[in-house]
DNA sequence: GGGAAAAGTTTCCTATAGGAACATTGTGGC
DNA sequence: GCCACAATGTTCCTATAGGAAACTTTTCCC
């Protein structure tokens, strides 16, 4: 009973009709686990269903508003991440988001997130800034880690990466590395200052 | 027939909330009606049912998390709005890009590429580091242009990036930027040294 | 290594979102 | 008043969002 589906694609500028959500849901999860939550444990703070969750997380629906509200505020999600009008262009960035919520920024114990786009769907690569916290670690047992690739830059300071299976790599600002997301890994600032890095995350 | 649905009711376990899905029919009618348009101009600006918008309006649906963001795009609603009530129209998103107008550049073309990663195997992103002569231009009519996404980000300097199909877009040092790199596009610098730009690519 | 518990995914089903068509309510001209 | 006709509201139907539970995978222990 579907004979045409075609008016759809006719005026959003995102062209392919692919039901990828793409980056939505690697957002939320990624925030999700910066905050240390598992499914049941956010779905039940957000006040959803723990396998509308899960779906939603790997794109596999088109959440409601209500749904999507509710999960921002659980996660303290900065609410223009996630739309901001690009006005109907590809085209889209700028660091204009850390804006009015003015501090309450999204920030953990050791990270601090501004993602770097807008427009989530259609992309397929997620580039954000990361500020990584001055702080003493000695050494490093809580793996970030997600199916994909990602690169890293570092625009300033000095850190380590720490990674499950090469010995840890010290970097200043100006050095990069890329890597197979799915192998443990975080970073540690070393310096007195907190350092800023840039990422560009692939999810497979 | 007055369905008053107390569309909460059964999800929402806090009660001091939920004003948001009173209001927002309210806010996006008033939005219609600021620029004058009607249900079906609206909706069909926006891509959706004409009916679908009236019951929005009327609060007679909970609308999906797209839907919602194709609304605000078409009647340029700031988004935090939506989530925080009562919000006094904090300025986020707001595209503050300079924009950079007029068209005499001499022509040349030399970027100066680095690849930031070693074994292009088993890579799906290419990370690039390109310096861009000082008062370098390229050709409008041959454009860059391959299939796939690209990130930039300005590590210093200035630059204009022009697009096939937008805006010439000013970007400093701190900039960035995520487009569709089949649409032909091309740098160039507007400063006095070269501006350094990081880029990732992502072919399909 | 193996078994158990936890985390995450998929399945299944119901309620409903979204859109086309139909119905109703203005609104201005005669 | 009555008639266009434009704008909005409502009905009807299908595809699917969302949740409970079944199932699978991962993570810990010993």
């Amino acid at each position: 009973m579907e004979p045409v589906q075609s008016e759809e694609a006719g005026l959003a500028p995102e062209a392919g009709e692919a039901p990828d959500g793409q980056v939505l849901g690697k957002m939320i999860r990624d925030a999700r686990k910066d905050k240390g939550l598992t499914l049941e444990e956010a779905a039940k703070a957000a006040a959803i269903g723990r396998s509308t969750l899960s779906k939603i997380e790997n794109n596999q629906t088109r959440p409601s508003f209500e749904i999507i509200r509710r999960l921002m505020r659980t996660l303290e999600l900065e609410t223009p991440q996630l739309f901001v009008q690009s006005a109907q262009s590809s085209i889209s960035g700028r660091r204009d988001y850390t804006l009015a919520g003015r501090g309450e920024h999204q920030e953990t114990k050791t990270y601090d997130h501004e993602l770097l786009c807008t427009e989530l769907t259609s992309k397929r690569m997620l580039p954000y800034i990361s500020t990584i916290k001055a702080r003493d670690v000695t050494e490093y047992d809580n793996w970030v880690r997600h199916r994909g690739e990602e690169f890293m830059y570092v625009i300033s300071g000095e850190l380590v990466l720490y990674t499950e299976h090469y010995r840890p790599l010290a970097m200043s600002a100006g050095d990069s590395v890329y890597y197979d997301s799915g192998m443990g890994h975080g970073c540690v600032s070393t310096s007195e200052e907190d350092a800023q890095v840039l990422w560009v995350s692939l999810e497979i």
